[in-house]
DNA sequence: TTGCATTTTGCCCCTTTGTGCAGTATAATA
DNA sequence: TATTATACTGCACAAAGGGGCAAAATGCAA
């Protein structure tokens, strides 16, 4: 499909990017003609409808300067990273990720952390350091459809966030720690102020 | 120095943006004209020139479609962001980072590893979940001028790379894991193939 | 050689577009 | 109150710019 263009419109499309690049809008018919020295505005139309034709630029019929370039020069990458926000406190009754709460940004590499609604907390406490989760650690978290005996969560109580091992039991949720100093926390289901706020998929830890 | 707009000056601004954006030219003034329902020439002129005198635009005289934004409207912010070099095998002999060692790279946020010549290393093996560094996991290590006693350390043994407990002791230098079931190992300093390729300053774990 | 695409000249026409001039209205400011 | 910046209407004009037609030179492939 993708037709090779001459050495003149070759040379014609580049002049065009320039002066899109440097000017911010593209050359008329006549500047390319000066340009190139051609005399002859018919000169230059020949070659832009050739790069027309081969689905370099399309233009509005009559309407001057309006080249527009179909194929971008340089497609600006599509990022390979997310911006995770940190949630600070928790606002007891606000979402998760209101302004209120929400610390900052933080830029993932989308193959570490997928998904799109992923936040970051920053860990208190030792609860879970039997897990390889020590106090001051970044854990990635994502909202779920449905938790799994075992998972670790992100459990919101009142104005309290809490990282523990996913443990549902007959209508309550048993939030285990991963450490036999701490005991296990045994919440109602119904609990006003409770909720899941995610599965944790990843930790980060500064050394 | 920056004169504030008024509300139809942002607007007509913000239109010209967009339409740049879109289309890859500016719009002309009988086409910003009809977008805001000016009938007269002038009216749109007035604008366009509050907004050179403003210093948002400049525009070349007598020249269609010649605006040019002044203020590029997103500076490309600087990316909070550094690539990272996954080290996958290595190879006796050769540095570590040559290309022949690396397995692709990784984006990591700046916050979370400082510094230049960071690279990340995928862990093998359970000698050190006792620091809680687990099999699979991935640490970001960073070589250092000197290393300190009890400092996570990368230590590159032939064709093998290790993460270990630093500890110098007379002449030898003794890797200790953090595994009651592994034990210490002591290597020479002047082992042939034998050194230290960072310290770990970080830590990720999908979960 | 013939045929075809490309590139170019030259000329003319007409639309698009920027500009000039004359005025009006409004709000903020001195 | 007078002044100034802003935001328009309406009209006319000239330059800029796009498009059409006829014709020719060049290079390449069949």
């Amino acid at each position: 499909m993708k037709k090779a263009l001459t050495e003149r419109q070759q040379a014609v499309l580049d002049f065009i990017r320039r002066q899109v690049q440097q000017k911010g809008y593209p050359p008329s018919i006549r500047e390319i003609g000066l340009e190139f020295g051609i005399r002859s505005t018919n000169g230059v139309r020949t070659i832009l409808e050739a790069l027309e034709r081969k689905g370099e630029i399309s233009r509005a019929p009559r309407l001057s300067r309006s080249i527009e370039l179909v194929k971008q020069p340089a497609a600006p990458v599509r990022p390979t990273v997310t911006r995770i926000p940190i949630v600070g406190r928790v606002a007891a009754g606000m979402p998760l990720l209101a302004e209120h709460n929400v610390d900052g940004t933080l830029s993932m590499d989308r193959d570490l952390v997928s998904g799109e609604s992923t936040f970051a907390l920053r860990i208190k406490g030792d609860s879970m350091v039997g897990a390889g989760i020590f106090d001051g650690d970044l854990v990635f978290a994502r909202p779920q459809g449905d938790y799994r005996r075992g998972d670790i969560v992100v459990a919101v109580i009142g104005d309290e966030a809490t990282v523990k091992y996913y443990h549902p039991e007959n209508g309550n949720i048993r939030l285990e720690p991963a450490n036999r100093f701490f005991g296990p926390l045994v919440v109602d289901r119904a609990t006003p102020g409770f909720y899941l706020a995610g599965k944790v998929v990843g930790v980060f830890r500064k050394v």
